[in-house]
DNA sequence: GCCGATTTGTCCGTATGTATC
DNA sequence: CGATACATACGGACAAATCGG
């Protein structure tokens, strides 16, 4: 594993803003102190900077010095950037018991109408899965996953019903670098009705994802329906 | 205006990928080669392909070289990324008229109950500003605005009416740098029925943003709420 | 399986530009 | 104006992953 300097210096000086070491709306020590401090060059020192503020943790100020703009107990994006918390971590941070229920697996040949739906190339060979997750018994998203047959070999409904991720990282040493996401509000269908129990609200927070894996392959399609309780996505735009 | 080479290089590659120059799954030139053809250095180089990377436009793949992802007619993620398309930039690509109307201008003082929503300190005075804003007479969204007052000097209901942002930047040359969202789905509220035209719908989408300007401050706090059609937000994760 | 060539990833030192104070 | 601090850019060195012979 290639343990990378800024790697490290970003993680101490974000573990050093939570904890309030440094603390909001203060300045950081100035680069050349921090280069000093770290024992690094002043381009490493810049490129973990660089990840803080895409972060929104701090703000660079030509000539001035970089400000510290994360602050604790905040409403808006304080969990996990660019993301829902994925369904493990929220079950784990909730002591709440995760389950899937595979509804459909089947293997499906890639027409037009989802081709332009899904971005795969028109005839590829997919495998179409449908999920329903809940917490402690409370059904909280309806997943309908698409993957590159080709690129999932030996995958199962045992596999669909734990974790994906887990078998394409562990076993297939697979990794999703880059995924697009659309995110769009829809009435709730007759099965996201039949799946959840949507009370009052006759609408479904809809998740659009396109994965890439290390290669450069889309691999992985998926549109996830969300109870709209609960459902938060958290992002950070600069520009 | 500080033109930067690395913002040229990431224009042109970009342009070059959507025209087609270098197409979906193929490889960009080696480092080495672009270096030569633009006349740069490596790192400078570099940093435009990272800035591609960040739009979903390239994957780079170490040992390999640079693999494109990006293709015409995507559904997911093909517009601006990061955001909505901002009210102006839509009507003005659909040929809609864009109006808004002033529903609320008024000056408030921070409360516990405002800070926590909003992230303002408390006692903060604020300025709170409702809006409805409309394509073609069909009301799309209602914004709650909350402007830091005194980093908004002269902000008039007039000037809510067009382009806050364009009286920022123009007259108080002031940037947004930064800013974090959250996105929910939440019931209408009767407020929301009454502006909007919901149809079926009975619920609307909410975007919460807290914008930082060039100084490290918060001055904004939005809670946009849309009609569930046409509703779109886009964005990419990397990891 | 090994080895060398290619290609991207990380890191350094330095120089110069520009905004702020 | 000078001092400080971040921004951009260059060139070089070595590491790590990939691929072909």
């Amino acid at each position: 594993m290639p343990k990378a300097i800024y790697e490290d210096i970003y993680r101490d000086l974000k573990g050093k803003i939570q904890e309030g070491t440094y603390s909001y709306q203060e300045f950081l020590p100035t680069e050349n102190e921090l280069t000093v401090s770290y024992g690094c060059s002043r381009n490493t020192l810049r490129r973990a900077i660089s990840m803080l503020a895409d972060d929104a943790y701090v703000q660079p100020m030509h000539g001035r010095g970089v400000r510290v703009i994360w602050q604790r107990d905040q409403r808006v994006a304080q969990g996990s950037l660019d993301g829902v918390e994925s369904f493990g971590e929220y079950a784990k941070r909730n002591d709440a018991q995760p389950t899937t229920s595979v509804k459909s697996f089947e293997q499906v040949t890639c027409g037009a109408g989802l081709a332009s739906r899904t971005g795969f190339p028109e005839g590829s060979e997919l495998i179409r899965v449908v999920r329903v997750r809940s917490l402690n018994g409370v059904a909280r998203q309806v997943d309908h996953d698409y993957f590159l047959a080709s690129a999932v070999p030996g995958l199962t409904p045992e596999i669909a019903s734990t974790s994906v991720y887990r078998y394409l990282e562990g076993q297939l040493n697979m990794r999703i670098l880059t995924s697009r996401r659309r995110i769009t509000v829809q009435l709730a269908t007759d099965e996201d009705c039949s799946y959840l129990n949507l009370g009052p609200y006759n609408c479904v927070a809809v998740i659009e994802s396109q994965s890439y894996n290390s290669a450069g392959i889309m691999f992985e399609y998926t549109q996830v329906r969300h109870h709209p309780e609960e459902f938060s996505y958290n992002t950070v735009s600069r520009r």
